[in-house]
DNA sequence: TGAAGTTTCGTTAACGTTTACGGTTCTAAC
DNA sequence: GTTAGAACCGTAAACGTTAACGAAACTTCA
């Protein structure tokens, strides 16, 4: 135990060679003949080198840019996520990461451009939300061609050569949402419904699975009815529900699983059956609040975005800094948020937005010092 | 943007003195006249003067000590808490933290013997669990004379002058805990009891304080009965509750905010009042598994003891990297585990227990190669 | 006045890595 | 057999901080 880490200049030693040539074996730069760069390498990996990385940054000064590609938050998620992310990448000890947010305006506009951007720029590393994954596929090879690692967040972009996925648990938030549907119920029949953006995003269709799966085992007396698919349009949703709502006289139960829950509410209250129904929501956003604090929403599924975005930060930082990841899928255990708990959360997001102000004050007046010099 | 961070060279330049004096000055060292000091301490607020951290570590080649005092696990709670204190450790990339571990056998036992091991040996920082907040608060305050921060975890050591406190929020658990039972219990009548450690841990009155106030506000025909106080000891935890189904026929749901939850539901199944009962525990241990998945445990404030001791670690590390921290309170919103989320989280036990092994055999190769130099 | 001691301050060598530059040796073409 | 060019390699100066060593100025007491 306490032995001193290895160095650059061990190597050299023990194989009689410079460090130079130790520095560009072990970065794959040019210069070295094959017979030492092996040397070097068998050597580097006996003596257990790893770098040090106060050294590195020192010497190189090189700043880590990290581009991030979110929504412009309708709600307050995507904010979320950012702040999040900024939170991370403010507690880097070295202050060495830059972030550069491009943000979309809507859904799947402007998702190719910012890559093509972020590209170009050469940032090192980038974090996006792939609204569309077949279409981002691609761009995701591309920039992992170029040896730039890109970690989703909230949905995945398989088969795509990303380093990583952050999303909450698309398993246990369907699954705690049926056990606790059926639980609300306690033993009354009646059939449930799902609303879901689209069965064809991998997510939705896994929550979808999940939420019947746990249904059918633990309360075989609810009947699952076929999921609604609302494409994140509040017309759509409110249309679609209106119809759900007369055709099923016996429904106990709904389990909005996307954010369009506030359509889904007001259809429910003008046909007149929001008494009658136990409603689980997804994520915690302004409109939502009185609903929680009145009854009509019985708990909703917080999906954290501040952590999802935190994850995310790690995920790309570890990658960067130390050259690979230990986990390359981060699940999320999503939150409960009831009446009960509902005022922590408006707190906890409050103290927050807070915590952003200051923090960016204090960017301000470090720049401002900047200035001065 | 992007200027250049001011340097100890910038502040000395525009003095007209040296780094040296620039250094004393700032560190309060010896050796400086109180006039230049001032005039440095001056200069470097309006350049806005930030250590380059890499460059101090690189320079100093000094490691932060924390001791870790929590309790040898009956169950896995303070496994997890030191299994997730390892891990943050793991992942500052300076690679300039050790940990000291100073586990106590038993509650209250030899918790003073580790802060005296801590301060003689000069550790820079203490996480501890005040399992006895009255007996510690000298012993906390003794360290932070010598400069050491403490951060308790799990219960507070109010009027310490510890740095911070990292819990679970308490007015989260309890009224999450009512607000289910409320729900779960679905307009029914009848009794309910919770049993606690001891009303005289803050905690644990708050918890109570929370569940009654959630539970009188929405489920006015619910009856909350006095406190049962266990003392974390089995034997008082099922005597007890026998007494309480004997007296109370109608009681309908049972609050165990407590770990010692197998007694009670012991008392319970003994009684023969088990299926009567809605069952709300604490924390998530491998007893309580085939208990959750039965259904007999509705479900399970689980206190992300993992989460604890990380942000336990941060807390105290950015208190030592920066000199100062941005939060000293954290409370952490607990997870709901129920039947339709439990395997979700005994997976992720197991995959963090996997990567305990992972990390532990990847230290163990390090000092083996430390060996061969 | 001078020696001895104290206080204040400037200089410098680390720390481990990166990077640019200058010096070898080797290959190939005349 | 010389030489141009490439391939390989060693050296040294940075990066910002710390810490140790002296030099200078200033005090104190004979």
């Amino acid at each position: 135990m306490g032995k001193p880490p290895t160095t650059l200049r061990d190597i050299a030693k023990a194989l009689g060679t410079s460090i130079g040539s130790v520095h560009r074996a072990l970065h794959d730069h040019p210069g070295v003949s094959p017979m030492t760069k092996a040397r070097v390498l068998q050597m580097s990996r006996t003596l257990g080198y790893r770098p040090n990385l106060a050294a590195r940054y020192l010497s190189s000064q090189k700043t880590l840019r990290i581009s991030v590609h979110t929504l412009q938050g309708t709600t307050s998620f995507w904010d979320e996520v950012r702040s999040g992310i900024r939170q991370e990448a403010a507690s880097v000890l070295l202050e060495n990461v830059e972030i550069e947010f491009r943000t979309c305006p809507r859904l799947g506009e402007g998702e190719e451009e910012a890559f093509a951007a972020a590209i170009r720029d050469q940032v090192d590393g980038i974090i996006t939300f792939p609204s569309r994954p077949q279409i981002l596929r691609s761009w995701i090879r591309r920039a992992s061609r170029a040896k730039i690692p890109v970690v989703c967040v909230a949905t995945d972009a398989p088969n795509s050569g990303r380093l990583g996925i952050v999303a909450v648990d698309t398993l246990a938030s369907g699954s705690i949402a049926a056990d606790l549907m059926g639980r609300f119920l306690g033993g009354r029949e009646g059939s449930i419904a799902v609303t879901l953006f689209d069965m064809a995003i991998t997510e939705h269709a896994e929550k979808y699975a999940a939420f019947e799966s746990t249904l059918k085992t633990f309360y075989p007396n609810l009947l699952l009815l076929k999921p609604i698919e609302d494409h994140d349009v509040d017309k759509e949703a409110y249309r679609k529900c209106c119809k759900l709502f007369e055709e099923h006289p016996d429904l106990s139960g709904v389990y909005i699983s996307t954010e369009a829950s506030i359509p889904v509410l007001k259809a429910a209250s003008d046909r007149k059956v929001l008494d009658r129904l136990t409603i689980i929501t997804t994520d915690l956003f302004p409109d939502l609040v009185p609903q929680i604090r009145s009854g009509v929403v019985a708990a909703t599924i917080y999906q954290r975005p501040r952590a999802q975005g935190q994850m995310a930060f790690r995920m790309v930082h570890e990658f960067l800094a130390e050259g690979a990841s230990r986990s390359h899928q981060v699940s999320l255990p999503p939150h409960l948020v009831m009446r009960g708990n509902l005022d922590f959360f408006l707190q906890r997001q409050s103290q927050e937005a807070d915590q952003e102000k200051v923090n960016q004050l204090r960017e301000i007046s470090r720049d401002r010092a900047a200035d001065f010099a």
